[in-house]
DNA sequence: GTCTATATCAAGATAGAC
DNA sequence: GTCTATCTTGATATAGAC
């Protein structure tokens, strides 16, 4: 028998801490707020997690652990293939980590200083430069730049879901970053 | 003589909090922070706002303002126009009140509750229905949004100056928004 | 593993001197 | 107009019972 997705306490503070922390910030949000969403009290957070900061590390290793795989996938192709298959798998990526992907595009830079965060920001850079088909033309990295940010913040929003979502982002992400060829192939 | 350019504190006050406010959020920004850094005491910002939610109050106005004089412009152009007119303004509005924009468009969609923002929060959503040469396909209103929170976060980042922003971002959002024709005009 | 206290600290805001 | 206290509240975190 399948065993039932009863989710632990621990599981349920993560999604519900993650869904505040990209809403309304790190700051923003209050163990109060989580413990009453979870359903606990604040000391029961804290036997958990040693602390606030500690469940957004946790938040942040998932997301890590993910941008890791992609970026290992991407290695070996030459650029403009490692273009075509970061987008595709940068917005599946987003749609799955909803809450995660927002945090270290908008919560996790306000902490630049923490080391146990340049891991990952660096990773969101490789990404980048993997979306821009390694191109140092400013222009291309601004572009990328706004696409990520972009994707990130509509898929924060629970307006849409995510099957809407992906192709309209494929769509959108493909227009905006991938320069048109002039020449037959 | 030219009056000095000499900045009153008021003013101060309204560039520092903006910064901060779109840089870490209303919520991460104390108001000890912003003292600090306009070089004053906490009480001398409570003099001259009564708290630190009237001093977001007059940061929003400042960009509803713009907002509504760049609406005004596209009142009598049919779609087309106003979505090439829309693009080009809102970029140029962006670069020149990026902490402002990032507040209408990160920080307020926190305080949805707030009456006081329900107008500006309007503009935004119709300033989206003009970008989108007022589409009702859930996937150009996810592209529009799309791009409206890239460039809104992409303005924030100081590692670029306008001069090489402006061009690019342009690029980005018609590429991604203009959709292509393909009859001759 | 989760709770009820409670300690500690920082934030927003006020009062009144200068 | 700006300062130095000071008040009040709410947040993180701890201690110890169940």
């Amino acid at each position: 028998m399948v065993r039932m997705a009863r989710v632990s306490t621990r599981d349920e503070i993560l999604r519900v801490a993650g869904d505040q922390f990209a809403r309304v910030g790190f700051k923003g949000t209050s163990l109060q707020d989580i413990a009453v969403e979870v359903g606990c009290s604040k000391a029961a957070l804290l036997y958990h997690f040693a602390g606030k900061e500690q469940i957004l590390l946790a938040l942040v290793a998932t997301a890590e652990h993910a941008l890791t795989g992609l970026l290992a996938d991407l290695g070996d192709l030459d650029p403009a293939a490692a273009q075509a298959l970061a987008i595709e798998r940068f917005v599946d990526l987003v749609l799955e980590f909803r809450r995660e992907a927002a945090l270290v595009y908008e919560v996790v830079p306000q902490f630049h200083s923490e080391p146990a965060f340049c891991s990952v920001l660096a990773q969101a850079d490789e990404l980048c430069a993997a979306i821009t088909a390694r191109s140092d033309d400013p222009a291309e990295i601004i572009a990328a730049q706004t696409v990520l940010h972009g994707v990130v913040n509509v898929a924060i929003d629970d307006k849409w879901d995510a099957a809407q979502l992906r192709p309209a982002l494929l769509r959108v992400a493909r227009r905006a970053l991938i320069t048109p060829h002039h020449d037959k192939d």
